[in-house]
DNA sequence: TGGCAGATTTTA
DNA sequence: AAAATCTGCCAA
């Protein structure tokens, strides 16, 4: 089942929650790819300074102020891509990034786009799940329930299920210097396919 | 206009 | 630990 409108028009850091346990479902002409949600990290308007969002709207973080279930796709380091879910209002500037998969369907492929066969490497870590999903610039500003690119609630997928539980647990977010002391990060604790050093 | 920091990953 | 190397700030 694809999420609805609702789902993303909730509060930023409430939909950070909700998108762990969610399948990221990626249609692409080579085949489909499936991963389930297990790290999230939220990016708020309002005292949050290691928002792209909050010095202003700029050519690469415009998708950022579009209405919430808009992709977010922009290059980090000059190198690799960064996949967000937009949430909050229009013209806000809110996102939720997404850090980490399990991959569930079409692991052979994300293995092929990688060029890893370890499967906990596949997509733990946001650049990483990027790759492995086949989501590239041309996905900035596309619709998460229209498009190739979505999300599911629920899935019966092919493979089997690689799920190993965990509960949802909130940290620190990875790699920021500012803002770097709020707690905006969720995880699947003990999951092992979460981003790790 | 130049230098640099940044929501990263990989290799030495 | 350091490279690879793009974008946007902020200081001259």
């Amino acid at each position: 089942m694809i999420l609805g409108i609702e789902f993303y028009s909730q509060p930023t850091k409430q939909l950070a929650r909700s998108l762990l346990g969610t399948f990221l479902v990626h249609d692409s002409p080579q085949g489909r790819t499936v991963g389930r949600i297990v790290e999230t990290e939220a990016y708020l308007s309002q005292n949050d300074p290691a928002c792209h969002a909050s010095r202003g709207k700029t050519k690469r973080n415009a998708a950022m102020f579009g209405p919430a279930g808009t992709s977010y796709v922009y290059l980090i380091y000059g190198m690799y891509y960064c996949f967000n879910v937009v949430s909050g209002k229009e013209g806000e500037g809110e996102a939720v990034l997404v850090r980490a998969l399990e991959p569930v369907e079409g692991i052979p492929l994300m293995q092929k786009r990688r060029g890893v066969e370890n499967i906990p490497e596949l997509a733990s870590g946001p650049g990483k799940l990027v790759m492995a999903m086949g989501i590239t610039a041309n996905h900035n500003f596309g619709c998460l329930r229209t498009g190739l690119l979505k999300i599911h609630a629920t899935g019966s997928f092919e493979s089997p299920d690689l799920w190993a539980g965990g509960r949802m647990k909130c940290s620190p977010r990875v790699g920021i210097t500012v803002g770097a002391e709020l707690p905006l990060r969720f995880f699947l604790d003990g999951n092992p396919f979460v981003s790790r050093r």
